[in-house]
DNA sequence: TATTATACTGTATATATATTCAGTATTTAT
DNA sequence: ATAAATACTGAATATATATACAGTATAATA
């Protein structure tokens, strides 16, 4: 990156404040118009050093097409929305609009592992693996779990948040982590189960 | 605010993902070429369903003049790096940086309030308030403390985090959340207590 | 039942915009 | 001393783009 001058550096942070103010980038015009420049030209060289030197890449021939090459990888460090899904007694789990309670603007690598989505935890089954009432937990959708993990299954419509323990190729037991519950054994050949997905993370909002 | 449809919220998460891929917002024919659309009036009419809906702007006569409603001021909803502390036995907890283990990104309005550190927590005298070995907590630097609240208290060289309460003005008690640990008495005539902040949140990461 | 909103295709067009070419002048490297 | 980079004006143009108008069809609403 070559060293720029004190007009480039006008006219990029120019286009960066251009950029805070509408949402998009700036057009040749906008940019004369904020300098005083007369002639398109003016703005268009400038935008060329700027994309030589490193600082900003032009997309040829689409209008507004200049990105500021140190926000976009700040694009890749730019907080997503995730949805915080209601863990339903019976019903999908899954992304379904009418069970996102809302979302929740986090950094894609906030947890060890990459997630999709919130579960919002019901009731105190995992109690004393320190998950309690209304945490949310940070949900990877994968099959690939394996026992002792946090796993988010599905028996028929009943939707829980158990350890797992999978007792041979037809047998799955669940295992709470309190004392007042139970283990629920799944009989993979007459019941209906899946594997949503496992914890990655807890966040508690209090 | 009226509700969007899952089609307008398809073409409002499109527009997202090409805001973060390209840095600038799509036109209409972007938006068709993603959903497949043959005529540029879809995205059009799309377009217009969530500007009247109050989901994002038109700039009129501005190519790509769309902006998200919400990420109009993006640098106030950038992320800030928070000190991890590690609950060291003796010495300060304070942002020394001696003590400062790593750090985390995370949005300033992540937790209901705002925070100024992220404590590891160590032992498990907090564990029936979900509270486990290793956990992080957002920990709040103020004094404004209320009987109940998961406070961070400094008595002469010791930390711990524990329950306030406060018996009397002479006598604070801290009361842990685990029957295998006692409350501690604190006299404030005869001991060197600090309230170093509260917990408004907790991060657990596998 | 009529009406409005949603969800599209298809065509057309004014204009917004990038981009090239031709200059001028000053400053900075080589 | 000469070339190259900077910093502009001014004009011209191909095309990228928003946007209006004319339809069709279905679902939601009143």
């Amino acid at each position: 990156m070559k060293e720029i001058t004190s007009q480039q550096q006008r006219v990029l942070d120019c286009i960066q404040i251009y950029l805070n103010k509408t949402g998009f980038p700036p057009t040749r015009a906008d940019i004369c118009r904020e300098f005083g420049f007369k002639s398109p030209n003016s703005a268009e060289t400038h935008l060329r050093a700027l994309e030589k030197k490193g600082f900003i890449s032009i997309e040829s021939g689409a209008s507004r097409g200049i990105s500021i090459i140190g926000n976009s990888d700040l694009s890749s460090n730019m907080d997503n929305n995730y949805p915080v899904i209601g863990l339903v007694a019976a019903g999908s789990p899954t992304l379904a609009e009418e069970n996102i309670e809302n979302k929740i603007s986090c950094p894609d690598d906030f947890f060890s592992s990459s997630f999709d989505y919130f579960l919002k935890v019901k009731g105190l089954s995992m109690k004393d693996a320190g998950i309690m009432e209304d945490d949310l937990v940070a949900v990877k959708k994968t099959h690939d779990v394996k026992n002792g993990d946090i796993v988010i299954a599905r028996i028929d419509d009943e939707v829980t948040i158990k350890f797992l323990n999978r007792k041979s190729p037809k047998i799955v037991e669940l295992e709470p982590a309190n004392d007042d519950f139970q283990n629920i054994v799944v009989d993979l050949e007459h019941e209906d189960f899946t594997i949503e997905g496992k914890s990655v993370g807890l966040l508690r909002r209090n």
